[in-house]
Formats: structure tokens, C-alpha cells, sequence
RNA sequence: GGGAGCAUAGCUCAGCUGGGAGAGCGCUUGCCUUACAAGCAAGAUGUCACAGGUUCGAGCCCUGUUGUUCCCACCA
């Protein structure tokens, strides 16, 4: 083995042969309880990144401990075809050779689509490979493959034909950029700082004007009236009267609508029908005429006069100028406020009224509202169910149409003869109402989330009854960061119980976001993005996994830092040198069979594995996988390598070959052990070392620890605590005494410590002293260091190197100690509620440990009277 | 406007059903001890945000306050 833990050297091999030994792929076993996750399909235009890391590396983790634990597990992967995120990549490639999408058209652009999926849609794929993905990639799937869009279709008809899908022309938000209409969920809130116009609106009949407010001086041109609340006093006289409608030859009449709140800006709205929702809603009460002066681009229409042609910023800035000129600009006052703007560009959202597909919300979510109440699909932790709820109980309908072409296509034709729609699971050639062959195919696809919504039947062959679906549906668990609950989690849940009467995860785990070192949001603007390839290639993928997972806690965002990454690798070094240390002295020794007799030592580590293999899979049962991993790390560093490890070396270096094949075979069970506890987190390292110390084939396999009561050692265990006490107190005064290394010393043990005086072995060699013997058969003259343990007296002669002062120092220092604790539990002791009330064994625990401490305290003040 | 999270050592965070404050990094001191200096040993460091309350007992439960982060809604 090499003398440092060098990753590249072995993780592409290893990943390489289990894939080939088809090791992820799980053969269907009746017997057996399936345990199914299906992963997050990250898009086909994605590269890897934190948030991925993260995310896959829990999977992963949660999928290999299941495999270990015995059951038949899927974790089914497979990316998804991102509509608009493709469809934009496709487009900057035709504009780059100076072409549009229209003029390649439909046919060829798909092509190209097509092409470009296959070139880099693998990218992804691959990356999670690197990182020790366990996926079955045998069940690969795509969002667009046959086996998905045959559940598409299946599901949008079905739908259709329940009359939850409809066709509606409503107010649409609409991204101008992407050219395509998007839903609720995917707008995003910005602040902005921006101004409030107040405009003179100068009534028809010469009285005056009304001042009005706007955040949007550009939708002037589409205004059809201006509302005043019908309770404002102040306006009360000029309901009903018109006004000239500035810049234009329009005239607008002033209307009452209880949507104006009185006291706001001037008290009057400027309504704009055609261009925001309110407005819309208003227009739609009173009968408002709608004028569009905003086209699906995002640029200034023909109703919009000399401003036709301009983007909305530019007629904003030419009609304020314009107002000014024509003295009808009040006041410009300063304000901020939020403005929509789409997640995938980042362009202000352009409400729109234009005809869309909807998905009817109410009866969908009712049924999945349920099933988190009943506790059905649980939340970890459950705190989330609130953001859920909050969406599900609040939601509209869903826009579920986009003006694109990478996507599912909607599979709906309209008759030009008789005006009528057919919607069908198979490609039509006549009109299903008058059999007219003069059909078209709606030219939209639909929205990639509806695909999404699907994944967790879609991919297991629905609408087929295939094995897979009948066997791993539903599915175990869904592994999920909070920012998608409502994209993603949400519409799989009302989409199973829909369509496969049954939710499709008993338990959603939700994790946080990876932070910068300064707890900000990765992203591309702040160039503060962490590439987990580059971390990969110089830590090792173990490495990244472990200090993504080594104190996350579900729900929680967490830090990335260089500082964590090399506390793993250090950690996994350490790990590999311990290896290094036992597979060195197993070198030409024959371990094969059973151990005779256990050293105290030994019996001690087996206890403590047995109690922190216990520990381990109750976390793992919680998906409590910081925790697990911070006693997985405390047991192999500070138990094993420092005290176990240690302990071996008197035998291994000692002449008792009986006794060194004992301990090699117990030092050779206990990193097994360890290597099988530690492989769902770090699989790379410890497929490394199990192979190159010939436990067998893999570790993938193996069945994962168990509590054995059968290693426990309860008064072993108990007595080699002591001999650590030992050690540790024999050092420590070492340290404070400024004794050298080399300075050697003997030590007595008083009356308390007679069974430690067979480990004598281990004390000699950790403690650094030449012998170890009963106080009594201390004799000599020398001057000595007293000192006090829990349960007895050490003495150690040190000669002319015992410092009075010191010595006086520390022990007063301990008594003091002492004496808090004794006075603590004294108190605790006489108090009459504590006594009534507190659980017996509590109060036995308590006077346990006053009598040790009154017989400390004891022991501290001879040692004091003996320095005096 | 509605809701949620967080506040513990210099930094990043653990702390399970209330019962003597923990880890990693950093810091101090001494060590190249034949697994590992990516290491070993020994240390120092806390008004558990603040104020009340419940309790024999509160970092943990309740109420309020402050600070901070986020989600939802979106009034021109």
C-alpha cells in the first residue's frame, strides 16, 4: 500500500468493475423488501455541482446502506430534458450561423435538438459517476424517451378526459425573452429600485386633471380607464366623468373599484387591462375594453403609435420624456418595489392575456393534501410539510403549456373544417367529430415539469403493468433540496395518487443548499461556484462526500470550505494508514480461523464497535447521516487509531506468537467492520482497502454491522477504561512537569488499581515508564508525584524533577475541581424536590459519584499533607 | 402583509425523549515514538442572543424582545 491515500489511483478501476460486475443492478426477489429511490433528473444541459454533490451523495449513501442491509434496492437515475434550458442552447447554435429558429423550422430544429442530447445530454451522467453514484444505469432514463412519453400522452389524455386539462384564455405570465408563456411557480421576485410616475390625466371636460401613479408609464397606451376606491371622499364627485388619455386621442372614463386601496400613492389607478393581472380583473368587472401595446417579444405593438418598435425600456424613458415635454409629469418620486422576472432569464415577466393549457388544481390537490396529513408521505423534517401545505392549499391552476418545440408535443389536433379539438393517446388522421382530414397538431409542448411530475411511475414502465412497477411502486424515498417542493415533489405526489391511486413516497428527505464559506448562494454572477470535478480530482471523491455530509442535518443548508475538505481527506488518510498499519503485520501470517483468547484490550474495542455500530444504524434508520458519520469518526480515530492501534503494538512487536495471531485476527475484524460501516459514505477507500487486504471481492455486498451481544464485554470494558485513565493522567503529568521524552520512570499504583496491574503491559508502553508495580512496594527515598485518579492513587518517582510549587499548584488546582463537584451534588443531594421527584437510578448516579469524589477529594489532601 | 429557520468556544457547526457544555479547524506547549507531521501527546478557551415563565432541575419546553437568513403573497 502506498504510504499516502492517493484516490486517483483507484477510483475509476473500482467504479469500473461495478458497473461491469453489475453490481447496482437489483435482481427482482419476492423475498426480499425493495427499497426504491429515484433520482432528481438533473437536466441534460447541467453541469455538476455542489447542490448535486450533496444531493447524490445522500442518495447514494442511503441506497448502499439499504443494499448492505439486505434489501433489493433500485436506485433508479436519468435525466431530464429541460425544455426551455435546451431549447435555448439549440437557439444561440442556429443564431450563431445566422439563422433563426423559424427559418430552419420545426423538423430540422429538432434534429439538431436531438444531436445535441446526444453529444452532451451524457455529460451529467458521467460526472455522477465520478462521484460513486450507485444507479442502476441498466433503468436509465430520459423525460423524453418511449417509455416516458408514452406516459406523458397517457396521463394528458386521461386528464383531458376527466376535464381537468382545459383550454383557456386567460392572463398568462409571460417571459418575452424565452418567448413562451411559464407558470406561477416559476416566477421570481426581485427588488428593484425603481420610481413612481405620477401623471396628470386631464379630464375631458377642461375642470382639471387627476393625478395618477404608476410604477409602468409605458402601459400608458394601453390604459381603458382610471379606478378610484367608491368610499374616497376625495374623488367621490369624478366617478363617471371622462378624461383625455395622455399621449394618445383616447378617452377614458374614471371608474370605482373596490381593488384601489384609498391612501395609497395619489388614490388612482390607472387600469391596464391588457398588461397586469389586477387590471385584467378589474377591466373584466367593468366591462373594459383590452388593448394590447405589448407584443409576445417583449417590444411595443402597433397600438402603441410612434412608440411601436421600441422595447418596453425604451418607451418607457421616450413616453416619460414625452409627459414632461407636454407638462403632464406631476413628480417622479423614488421607489422600490418587486418585479417578476422569469427563473430560467431573468427577464421582467410580461402579464399577458393569451390562450394557454391548464392543469385544474383544486381536485388534484385535495387527495395530496390528505396523505401529508394523514402522515402517508412524511416530510423529514417535518417542518417542510408547512411550505407544502402553504403551496398546496393556496395553488392555482397550472399553466401548463409553452410556446417551444423541445419538449411533448401536446397531443391535441384542431379540425379546420368543423373548429373542434381531438385529443388522443395515437396520432389522429381525421377529426374525431366530423372526420374531416384537415387537422393540425397544437403547435406547443408542454411544460418539462409535467414530465417531471411523472417520474416516479413513468420510469418504471406506466402505463404498462410491467415488473418493475408492480415491485417498485411506490417507490422508498425521494431525496430533495426545499427549492424544489413545489416544482417537483408536490406534482409527483398529486400525479401518483392521480394516476396510480397511491402516493409515490412514504418519506421525502429535504436537505439545504451548498453555501459559500461566507454562507452565500453559489452562483455564476458572484463566481463564488465550487467545481466538485476540480475538488474530486485533488481530494478524491470519498473526500468530497465526506465533507459534504459531516454535520448536515436535514433541512439545513451548509458551508463548503477548503478547510472541511482537508479535514476529510486527512480523516481518509488516516484511515488508510491505519490499513497500512494492520496489513503490514498481517504480511505472511496466517489469520485464517477463529481467535483463542481476548486480551482486555481486545475485549474493550469489540465492546466499543459493538456500541458504536448500534449508534451508527440508529442514525442511518433517520437519515441522520452527519451524526452517523461524527461517531463513525470518533470511533476509527480516537478508539481505534489511538488507543487500539496503540495497544496492539506490545504484542504485535512482542515475542507470544499465540497471542499475536489473536490480536491480528481481532485487529483484522474491527477494521472489516469499520471498512463495512463506513463503505455507504466513503465507498471508494474502503472497496480500496478491503480488496488490497483480500476480505473478498467487494464490501458492496457485505451485510451491513450488526450489534453483536455476543462482543459486548461489559466488566473488561469497564476495567480498560481505567487503564486509559491511567495512561492518560501518567501523561499528562509528564507534560506538566516538563519531563522529556526520554527520561524513563517507574510508576506505583495505590489500592483501588490492583486489576490494572495485569495490563501492566500497556501501560509501560503508552505511558512511557519502565515498570509498573503496586504502591507498596514503593520504598525508596526519592521525591515523588503524587496524583489522583477516579478510583486510585498513582505514584511516580521523579526525583530531583518534582517542582514543589508546581506540584502545589496542580493540586490545588484539582481540588478545587473536586470540591465543585462535591459541593454540586450535595446540593442536588439534599434538595428535598430533587429527591422526591428525580428518577431512582439518577439519584443513585448522583450519590455514586459523591461518594468517588468525597474519596478523590480525600486522596487529593494527602497528597497535599505528604508535599507539605 | 403571512410564515419558517437560525443565534452555543476566535471560525464552522453537533448537542437524541429536560439530569454534570462537545467536535473539527485555529491557538499554546512538547514530540520526526519503525501506520500516518495529511501525524502523536498534553493543554487553554463559553453570561449556550436578551428578558420573563414552567420545573426539584432549562442550551433543550412556554411567552415576549432583538438580530439574522429564507419562503410565500405582491398595492398601482
Amino acid at each position: 500500500m502506498n504510504k499516502n491515500f492517493e484516490p486517483k489511483l483507484f477510483e475509476k478501476d473500482i467504479y469500473e468493475r461495478w458497473c461491469r460486475k453489475g453490481y447496482f443492478t437489483p435482481k427482482i426477489d419476492k423475498n426480499k423488501r425493495p427499497f426504491t429511490i429515484v433520482i432528481p433528473p438533473p437536466n441534460i444541459t447541467g453541469q455538476l455541482h455542489m447542490g448535486h454533490a450533496l444531493n447524490n451523495t445522500l442518495q447514494d449513501i442511503i441506497i448502499r446502506y439499504k443494499r448492505m442491509d439486505g434489501y433489493c434496492t433500485l436506485w433508479l437515475p436519468g435525466t431530464d430534458h429541460a425544455s426551455i434550458a435546451t431549447e435555448l442552447k439549440i437557439v444561440e447554435q442556429i443564431q450563431k450561423e445566422g439563422l433563426t429558429k423559424e427559418s430552419v423550422g420545426r423538423e430540422e430544429f429538432l434534429r439538431r435538438a436531438y444531436l445535441w442530447k446526444e453529444k452532451y445530454g451524457g455529460r451529467i451522467v458521467e460526472q455522477l459517476k465520478r462521484l460513486g453514484s450507485s444507479c442502476d444505469w441498466t433503468r436509465e432514463a430520459f423525460t423524453m424517451d418511449e417509455k416516458c412519453s408514452k406516459a406523458v400522452r397517457e396521463v394528458f389524455v386521461n386528464l383531458y378526459e376527466k376535464g381537468l386539462i382545459y383550454r383557456g384564455n386567460r392572463m398568462t405570465h409571460w417571459c418575452p425573452s424565452c418567448g413562451t408563456a411559464i407558470s406561477d411557480a416559476e416566477i421570481e421576485y426581485e427588488e428593484q429600485a425603481s420610481n413612481l410616475w405620477h401623471i396628470r390625466y386631464p379630464y375631458t371636460d377642461g375642470s382639471g386633471y387627476m393625478v395618477v401613479a404608476t410604477t409602468r408609464p409605458e402601459t400608458i397606451l394601453g390604459d381603458t380607464a382610471v379606478a378610484v376606491n367608491p368610499e374616497d371622499e376625495k374623488y367621490k364627485s369624478v366617478v363617471g366623468k371622462t378624461m383625455n388619455l395622455p399621449l394618445t386621442d383616447r378617452v377614458i372614463p374614471v371608474i370605482s373599484d373596490e381593488y384601489v386601496e384609498v391612501g395609497f400613492g395619489t388614490g388612482a389607478v390607472k387600469i391596464t387591462p391588457a398588461h397586469d393581472p389586477n387590471d385584467f380583473e378589474v377591466g373584466k368587472r367593468h366591462n373594459l375594453e383590452t388593448v394590447v401595446v405589448i407584443d409576445d417579444k417583449g417590444f411595443m405593438n402597433e397600438n402603441a403609435g410612434k412608440y411601436c418598435g421600441m422595447t418596453r425600456e425604451e418607451a418607457r424613458k421616450a413616453i416619460v420624456n414625452d409627459l414632461k415635454e407636454a407638462g403632464l409629469l406631476e413628480k417622479i418620486e423614488p421607489y422600490t418595489h418587486n418585479v417578476g422576472v422569469c427563473y430560467r432569464c431573468h427577464t421582467a415577466i410580461e402579464p399577458r392575456v393569451c390562450e394557454q393549457w391548464y392543469l385544474k388544481m383544486e381536485e388534484l390537490a385535495a387527495p395530496a393534501i390528505k396523505v401529508v396529513r394523514e402522515g402517508k408521505t412524511k416530510f423529514i423534517p417535518a417542518r417542510m410539510e408547512k411550505i407544502y401545505f402553504n403551496w398546496m392549499e393556496n395553488i392555482k391552476d397550472w399553466c401548463i403549456s409553452r410556446q417551444l418545440w423541445w419538449g411533448h408535443r401536446i397531443p391535441c389536433w384542431y379540425c379546420d373544417d368543423c373548429g373542434k379539438m381531438t385529443v388522443s393517446k395515437t396520432d389522429p388522421d381525421v377529426c374525431s367529430h366530423c372526420g374531416s382530414k384537415n387537422i393540425r397538431r397544437d403547435e406547443d409542448v408542454l411544460d418539462t415539469w409535467f414530465s417531471s411530475a411523472l417520474w416516479p411511475f413513468s420510469t418504471l414502465g406506466f402505463p404498462d403493468k410491467t415488473e418493475d412497477l408492480e415491485y417498485f411502486y411506490p417507490t422508498s424515498l425521494l431525496v430533495t433540496a426545499y427549492d424544489i417542493i413545489f416544482f417537483w415533489v408536490a406534482r409527483m405526489i398529486f400525479s401518483g395518487i392521480e394516476h396510480m391511486g397511491e402516493t409515490p413516497f412514504p418519506e421525502v428527505l429535504i436537505h439545504g443548499i451548498v453555501r459559500d464559506s461566507q454562507g452565500r448562494k453559489m452562483s455564476k454572477s458572484l463566481g463564488n461556484g465550487v467545481d466538485p470535478l476540480v475538488l474530486i480530482d485533488e481530494y478524491g471523491a470519498d473526500a468530497l462526500r465526506y465533507s459534504l455530509c459531516s454535520g448536515v442535518a436535514p433541512g439545513s443548508d451548509i458551508r463548503y470550505s477548503d478547510d472541511k475538505m482537508e479535514a476529510a481527506r486527512n480523516f481518509l488518510n488516516k484511515l488508510w494508514n491505519a490499513s497500512r498499519f494492520v496489513s503490514m503485520n498481517l504480511e505472511n501470517k496466517d489469520v485464517s480461523g477463529e481467535w483463542k483468547t481476548l486480551t482486555d484490550a481486545d475485549k474493550w474495542i469489540l465492546t466499543k464497535l459493538q456500541l458504536v455500530t448500534a449508534e451508527v444504524r440508529r442514525n442511518n434508520d433517520k437519515y441522520e447521516i452527519g451524526l452517523a458519520l461524527a461517531k463513525i469518526y470518533d470511533f476509527v480515530w480516537s478508539d481505534f487509531c489511538d488507543w487500539y492501534i496503540e495497544l496492539t503494538k506490545p504484542v504485535l512487536y512482542g515475542q507470544d506468537e499465540e497471542k499475536k495471531a489473536d490480536t491480528l485476527k481481532v485487529i483484522r475484524y474491527v477494521l472489516g467492520e469499520i471498512l463495512k460501516l463506513m463503505h455507504p459514505f466513503v465507498p471508494f477507500i474502503t472497496e480500496e482497502i478491503w480488496t488490497e487486504l483480500n476480505y473478498g471481492e467487494t464490501v458492496m455486498t457485505e451485510k451491513y454491522p450488526v450489534y453483536e451481544e455476543k462482543f459486548v464485554f461489559g466488566k473488561e470494558y469497564d476495567e480498560f477504561e481505567k487503564v486509559k485513565e491511567i495512561i492518560t493522567k501518567v501523561r499528562a503529568i509528564r507534560a506538566s512537569m516538563n519531563v522529556p521524552p526520554t527520561k524513563k520512570f517507574s510508576l506505583y499504583l495505590g489500592s483501588g488499581a490492583e486489576n490494572v496491574l495485569n495490563e501492566a503491559i500497556y501501560i509501560e508502553k503508552l505511558a512511557n515508564v519502565t515498570k509498573v508495580a503496586s504502591a507498596e512496594e514503593f520504598t525508596s527515598e526519592e521525591k515523588v508525584c503524587r496524583a489522583a485518579t477516579s478510583f486510585a492513587e498513582i505514584l511516580i518517582p521523579l526525583g530531583e524533577l518534582v517542582d514543589f510549587e508546581k506540584e502545589k499548584a496542580r493540586l490545588a488546582k484539582e481540588l478545587a475541581v473536586v470540591e465543585n463537584e462535591i459541593k454540586r451534588g450535595k446540593g442536588m443531594l439534599s434538595n428535598a424536590g430533587f429527591m422526591a421527584k428525580a428518577p431512582a437510578a439518577l439519584v443513585e448516579q448522583e450519590k455514586e459519584k459523591l461518594r468517588k469524589n468525597e474519596e478523590l477529594k480525600e486522596r487529593i489532601n494527602a497528597q497535599i499533607a505528604e508535599l507539605l
